[in-house]
DNA sequence: GCAACGAACTAGACACTGTCAAGATGACGC
DNA sequence: GCGTCATCTTGACAGTGTCTAGTTCGTTGC
């Protein structure tokens, strides 16, 4: 009851908006929403997005926020269903869960990375992407720690990580992946090539240098 | 002389207007363009951009050709000043030369990817994007053709290599990078990830998959 | 030389956008 | 009951993309 003490009028709009954006973005991409539209799929009043959101990058940021928690969520649950081990199968896992997320939700991941539409000094915002990057420097502190970087540098691995599966999705959801590629299963390409990059950079700990990653072949 | 039939009230309006788009990306983003700032920029009236393009779309449609083009012309600049060899080399080349391209050329890279604000179906665009995307295919195919792949997916590999470098560069573009990592200058940072990937993936040749990369450690 | 032509560009209008200020509505504490 | 205040509406404003109709001015045919 005193939980729904914004939701006199309309239920919960901000929730609604925020929905309707969703289905904005899918409709016509980011560039074709506008905060009119937004408030018309929703049923209410031109301004009325603005009062709840600021402005249109307030509603865009608030959308690339739940985004963010999305795909922390996509990330630790394909985590946990992997074997809890030297983190090396934790990091694929993630980069499945990353493209799982920018798949199956690809107006926010879309909206996420527009940061010229977004309010870049909004404080949850940060948080929620900070707290998302967190999840990989962590996993491969674990595979440091296990002896998988063989004298690599984490931050380097790290990077090359992210941006791996970061370029997957955004060159699937651009579409311009999927006119050249015989794979159509996005889900199936990630963990292909998330399955490459640990097999390769991230071999069970040898005597110095990677050394043999074959018996991983098999899979 | 005939060469600018074109040209006779202008100069070469079309020319100033793609570099006025280069000018409002770099000021606003791609968000911030508007054609009628863009005339302003160039000095012709509101409707002016749309007679040479036709529409918004085109304008930047052609805005995008141009930087394929100059993708290519940096990704074979990148090749030829590396040996020339079985192809591997070539490819963590290809990878600086993208990454150069992205950083030296950050509003034409913006555009490139927005397709949402392009026009999809125009042929010199898709004519130029296919031509550099052949540049990076045709290196993975030397790598197989030189037993570097170890079995691997060609399709595969040029795959994780073209989401390597456009996540690196979206990444860094986005200005998401540049906050968390210590390295601050994008073309070590790119070197260091390209050469990751071909040491990791493409070892020199060996018995059958992955063997030994160690000596190219020493770099 | 000179008109007809056509490409390059301008000027005006339209519906649409984001944002702002002011007003209306209705649930809540007292 | 009644003031209060967040929720939401209404109306206005400057700015936008695109369309139509006009104007300017080299080039071409004669």
């Amino acid at each position: 009851m005193s939980r729904l003490i914004v939701a006199y009028h309309h239920g919960d709009l901000p929730a609604a908006l925020l929905a309707a954006v969703e289905s904005a973005v899918a409709d016509g991409g980011v560039s074709g929403v506008s905060l009119r539209d937004v408030a018309r799929r929703a049923g209410v009043s031109h301004s009325a997005p603005a009062h709840h959101f600021g402005s249109k990058a307030g509603l865009l940021t608030a959308f690339a926020t739940a985004g963010y928690q999305l795909l922390a969520e996509s990330v630790i649950k394909e985590a946990a269903a992997s074997d809890a081990g030297d983190g090396a199968a934790e990091l694929a896992a993630i980069g499945r869960g990353y493209v799982r997320f920018a798949v199956g939700h690809p107006a926010h991941f879309e909206v996420m990375f527009r940061l010229d539409a977004l309010d870049p000094g909004n404080a949850e915002f940060t948080a929620a992407s900070e707290a998302a990057y967190g999840l990989l420097t962590a996993t491969v502190e674990r595979c440091r720690a296990a002896g998988r970087l063989h004298g690599r540098s984490p931050e380097v691995v790290a990077v090359s990580a992210w941006s791996l599966v970061h370029g997957l999705s955004a060159l699937w959801i651009s579409g311009r992946l999927s006119e050249r590629i015989a794979e159509q299963d996005p889900r199936r390409l990630a963990a292909a090539v998330s399955d490459l990059f640990v097999e390769a950079v991230l071999p069970p700990p040898g005597r110095d240098a990677s050394t043999d990653g074959k018996h991983l072949h098999d899979r």
